[in-house]
DNA sequence: TCTGTGCGCACTGTATACAAAGAATACAAC
DNA sequence: GTTGTATTCTTTGTATACAGTGCGCACAGA
């Protein structure tokens, strides 16, 4: 749970502005970000606009060419599938390092979490079971101690949160008793079954989506 | 293999020294980032600062406080341990991905880098066989197409080329046939061998610093 | 018509000036 | 002595002005 840290600055508002069109699509593909233009449309002078740009660069939102433009990164099905790869070897390592030493409270909201899915699971509420799915992982995400792995986790999710939550991909059926098997390893502390499962859990995903853009036709 | 991308500009420049700074020690860990001073110290103005200061958060090398205040991110060793982690993991990943299609002029490459290291190990020649190593672990980086995986992947070798460039952590006659181990499963197209060594690999590594922090007086 | 050169325009880079917000300090009241 | 408040100082945020650079386009000469 952290800080709300709402940094009511232009920058951090141009930055998650910005950050939150290129992933809703706003720029086609590629599109060359130029300031005077996007100062102009934000409404804020070019300063503010910079600093944005250059955190987003950072984080590999946007790529600068060796004339200082910037465009916006591509992010098709093929690079959210290596995102859900990346996903799937960051989270097993963050399973494998936390169930060392993993605190009982922990353990028990997790599997409060769960129950909560298993009755949305029951009712069909489908929305309810997304956000515990959700909640699952972003949950396990910040028992991380803040540094690199938990900061770059948190821009993956960003950009899977937006651009896939127009739906569920695997069948929540499926999803659940695994989700429960990962809890069970990291009750036990077995590092190595709690990294191995969580892989195997959204390596899953990848294979569906890999199917998806092979059947559909991937515009 | 990237183009030159010089880039004169400053703030490029303020970038990259600033990341040297961070990563050569010059600060002390959790120093706090003062525009004017710094900006006074490097002999540029503050808006160049400012932006080369919003992609190193972007990169995770410094932090911002909810007040706007930038601290250098600390690399102690259990940061260095946590870098390492995360490393293999994803080279294991690359592994993993470029296995099915790696081409053969890019194993034969690989294979003599690895006769080169050996004739290295036969005249006792530590600081080739390092290089050979470095050149291993940074090609295979390199035959990813670039996304966020490779970005990500440079930071963190930055950061263990600066912090460990003092020594081999593990003994070459140990690591050198782990390697050709690895060509071998990628030349077989082995996926999960690959990543499985790979993973393996670096993780010895890791053992290793924990127990060198384990042992010295770690201050 | 093709080519070369020069001018202008569209951007970006940088500095600086000013505003706003927080923190520290000093002073007064109790 | 302690606490509350006001003032100042430090630091950051933002806008704007100006400089430099590369690219396109037009025009002239062959």
């Amino acid at each position: 749970m952290r800080v709300s840290q709402k940094s009511d600055t232009l920058e951090d508002n141009v930055y998650r502005q910005l950050r939150d069109m290129i992933l809703n699509g706003d720029f086609v593909s590629g599109d060359k970000l130029v300031q005077e233009d996007l100062s102009a449309r934000l409404g804020v002078s070019r300063t503010p606009l910079r600093s944005a740009i250059a955190k987003l660069e950072g984080e590999g939102f946007v790529h600068m060419t060796s004339r200082s433009e910037a465009y916006v990164a591509e992010f098709g099905t093929p690079q959210i599938a290596d995102l859900f790869e990346m996903r799937a070897v960051l989270e097993g390592l963050i399973c494998r390092l936390l169930a060392p030493t993993i605190e009982k409270k922990h353990v028990i909201y997790l599997r409060s979490l769960m129950t909560a899915a298993a009755s949305a699971l029951e009712t069909g509420d489908d929305e309810a079971y997304r956000l515990a799915d959700v909640e699952f992982h972003t949950y396990l995400t910040n028992l991380m101690p803040q540094g690199k792995l938990s900061r770059l986790l948190d821009s993956v999710h960003a950009i899977m949160a937006l651009s896939l939550s127009q739906g569920i991909l695997r069948l929540p059926s499926e999803t659940h008793p695994e989700h429960l098997q990962i809890i069970d390893a990291l009750d036990a502390r077995d590092a190595d079954a709690a990294e191995r499962l969580m892989i195997e859990h959204i390596r899953k995903t990848i294979v569906l989506l890999r199917k998806q853009v092979a059947d559909g036709s991937e515009k």
